[in-house]
DNA sequence: ATCACGGTTTGCA
DNA sequence: CTAACGTGCAAACCGTGAT
């Protein structure tokens, strides 16, 4: 029987993607690092969240516990570096605003990745523009990147995928280019798990019903699986076809719930402890809060123990804290925060770690006015509205926490680990040692 | 039975 | 020296009480 090629697709996403990219940035700053198997540990030094391909090739994994890897890291020396989330922050937003110059629609997908719609850029040679746009942020930036390009999102994350792992392809891939014979190829030898929303629960679940590679799944009848799945797994088939079910979203979507946690470098039993983080992580969530101008109807609380360590008793609670009325003021949401904390918290436990959750959240504009509430009140809570973002202001040109409340503490014990940490390079010039 | 709800679990990146 | 395991989001799921 003949192939037909696909029909000419009508859309081009590029994906483009940072290569290792935490581990990319410290080297930028570190080139000593070149060639070297680098780390980078997730916050708290917990886990490795970032590698080289030094570190890949020793079998490592994503995510994997540090202290599991202290011994295989003596043996082939490797570097571990605490996570710096003021230098990648910056890096990204480097990055990314290059790449929008490619562009007139980008969508920031992460820190390291985002998608640009390339449709419009129909009598240029698209493998072409992706080594222009690869060279451009190897000169201006120093960061490796591939670039994948396909008729959808996932598609376009699938080409990335192969543009990473296959040296043949020198960085860029373009499955729109690719005839169906050289794409079924491709696919038949992709495992399914890689496919962009098939995780390590779902991918196991496939392979037991047969379906292993992108081909398989490509070539499977999305109806019955999403009966078997869920409506996802429908999209995931579809997009794989080339039919659009994932818009390209060029404004950051509103949250839902805005979560701010972290573990404590070291456990914390009491009272005074809990407060000062739950306060500082109620900081952070309000700012995103503001950020995004919306308001916050519940405030939810919550502590545990670590759930590893057998030796001791868990406990683990939380508590849902209704405002009277919503707000995007710091102020009165820790109060609500810290009113929870004091109703969960038990004494005679080692705590690991505590957050919040900000939720019920409407646009700042929608606020609801209380039924006895008088319009001089709405006036002050505008007044509040007005003052939190000068504070954000401040706290943005000066540095973090230059303005906080008292109760976040000073001395902060609790503060996670961070043991390696580069310099803020282009962030903090008292970081900065001149040699 | 069915629905709305809230809290919990699952899954992904 | 020891002990040590991230974060942020959405969707699915599930039990409950009201209708």
């Amino acid at each position: 029987m003949e192939m037909l090629n696909p029909p000419i697709p009508n859309r081009a996403i590029a994906l483009i993607d940072v290569n290792n990219f935490y581990v990319s940035c410290e080297r930028v700053f570190n080139p000593k690092l070149e060639g070297k198997p680098v780390v980078v540990l997730s916050n708290n030094d917990g886990c490795a969240v970032a590698r080289s391909n030094e570190v890949k090739a020793l079998g490592i994994k994503m995510g994997q516990p540090w202290f599991q890897l202290k011994d295989l890291a003596r043996k082939h020396g490797i570097i571990a570096y605490s996570s710096n989330y003021a230098l990648y922050a910056d890096m990204s937003n480097r990055v990314m605003s290059i790449l929008g110059m490619f562009s007139p629609e980008q969508e920031i997908y992460s820190i390291d990745e985002c998608f640009l719609d390339l449709s419009g850029f129909k009598r240029l040679n698209h493998t072409d523009y992706g080594q222009q746009i690869r060279q451009r942020i190897k000169q201006w930036i120093g960061l490796p990147v591939c670039v994948g390009i396909g008729s959808t999102k996932t598609l376009a994350k699938l080409a990335n995928h192969l543009a990473k792992k296959n040296p043949e392809f020198n960085g860029v891939c373009d499955l729109n280019s690719f005839s169906l014979k050289r794409q079924t190829d491709w696919f038949q030898r992709i495992d399914v798990g890689e496919i962009w929303g098939i995780g390590r629960r779902l991918a196991p679940k496939l392979h037991e019903i047969g379906i292993k590679t992108a081909w398989d799944l490509k070539t499977a009848s999305p109806s019955p699986l999403r009966a078997r799945f869920s409506v996802v797994m429908e999209k995931i088939i579809r997009e794989i076809n080339g039919t659009a079910c994932i818009e390209l979203e060029e404004l950051h979507p509103t949250r839902k719930q805005i979560l701010s946690s972290r573990s404590f470098g070291v456990p914390v039993a009491d009272l005074p402890g809990l407060e000062e983080s739950v306060s500082l992580y109620i900081n952070r969530a309000a700012e995103k809060l503001r950020r995004q101008q919306s308001i916050a109807g519940v405030v939810y609380v919550y502590i545990r123990t670590s759930p590893f360590n057998p030796r001791q008793r868990y406990y683990a609670n939380g508590i849902a804290v209704p405002l009277s009325m919503q707000t995007d003021n710091t102020v009165p949401l820790t109060k609500a925060a810290l009113w929870g904390l004091r109703r969960i918290y038990r004494r005679g436990y080692q705590y690991q770690k505590a957050g919040v959750i900000l939720s019920e959240l409407t646009p700042q504009q929608y606020r609801q006015l209380n039924l006895f509430e008088s319009t001089s009140t709405t006036e002050v809570d505008k007044k509040s509205t007005k003052m939190m973002n000068i504070i954000d202001q401040i706290n943005a040109r000066m540095g973090r926490g230059t303005i906080r409340l008292a109760s976040e503490g000073f001395k902060q014990p609790w503060k996670m680990k961070q043991g390696n940490k580069s310099p803020g390079y282009t962030t903090k010039w008292e970081e900065l040692v001149c040699v």
